[in-house]
DNA sequence: GAACGCCTTGGACGACTGTCCAACACACTA
DNA sequence: TAGTGTGTTGGACAGTCGTCCAAGGCGTTC
């Protein structure tokens, strides 16, 4: 069995902590205990747990856009794209561990720019993607300003979900359709 | 002259303090240093910081969106009132007092169960007045599911504006009003 | 075997935290 | 004038914080 480094494991303790403690709420001692290290370990391989954190999140954050960029390259329709969407979003209710870290990261950016950099490139990566994806099913309008408005409507949606589980997904399914539908023929 | 009351003071001073050092930042000493104060007042007028912070903070989220309200009632057509909805974006650009305030509540209320109820009213209040704002203006699709999604992509787009500055909300009003126009005759 | 660099340990440091409370100021009523 | 209640003060309390560092454990190289 090969060790997992211990930057590693602080990498990964770091993430499900930032979930359940907040942003500001974790401290260098929580980390290395949950690393099974000792606590001066942390400034030894971060320069300080602001730099750890932002290192943990964004190496998340970047897999998720990428993986949810994968999945939407596999439809070939613009409707069943969208609907793969709505489902997707059912799996992120906004009190998950995942929805939790977009929202602490997107916060912490507005305060440490060296965060806000990194994720402000992933994001709109990301929606570079979908307007290439929209453009290549027949989108023929202002395709980056759609993409702008789904992938803010994405991030709202699971903000909005986790103040009123109530809010279904599926019933947003046709705006959005309508959304991606305008400037198609 | 009349003198303010030491608990407004306080709720006056929090509020931009949840703001410049995140709602897990603010501490006791610095409200009550702020509101001009000594620091044990706090505790008298509130049985606990969090306390504060969540009263001071929903007593303007409740206010702005009730002027929000107000005035998208001012007009008439479903187009002006969405361009109207699109000038107000930009004076949010996601990092200024607002906008952040904003966030910060969100992001608290997924830890506190107190202050979630009290968002979640807010917010359904205001996307049941969207809706019925819509169908008075001649909406006959799921009125609900289009504030739903309208409401959440503004939110969407000041969590996203806040990372990239570069985002026009201009460019958007297209795709927004091709939102709101599905359903309409 | 000695010397080296990398990694880890656990505690020291001063500063700050939320909460609580005895003491005190002042306006009011009896 | 004495008494009561509301509001305020500033410090005590035990705890946590981020950061730093002397000390030591190892595997590799000379």
């Amino acid at each position: 069995m090969t060790a997992v480094p211990t930057r590693r494991r602080l990498l990964d303790a770091a993430v499900p902590l930032i979930v359940e403690a907040g942003w500001g709420g974790v401290s260098t001692r929580m980390v290395a205990e949950r690393a099974g290290v000792a606590p001066g370990v942390v400034h030894y391989h971060f320069s300080s747990v602001t730099d750890l954190l932002a290192e943990a999140g964004t190496e998340v954050t970047g897999r998720l856009l990428e993986e949810f960029a994968g999945g939407l390259a596999r439809h070939a329709d613009l409707g069943d794209g969208v609907r793969w969407m709505v489902a997707e979003l059912g799996r992120y209710p906004g009190t998950d561990p995942a929805s939790l870290l977009v929202a602490e990261l997107y916060l912490a950016a507005t305060r440490i720019p060296e965060l806000r950099e990194r994720l402000r490139g992933q994001v709109g990566g990301f929606r570079a993607v979908v307007a290439a994806w929209l453009r290549e099913r027949g989108h023929e309008g202002d395709a980056d300003a759609v993409a702008a408005v789904l992938a803010a409507a994405m991030d709202g949606i699971v903000l909005h979900r986790a103040l009123d589980p109530a809010l279904d997904p599926d019933r947003l399914a046709a705006p959005l359709l309508a959304l991606v539908r305008e400037g198609t023929r």
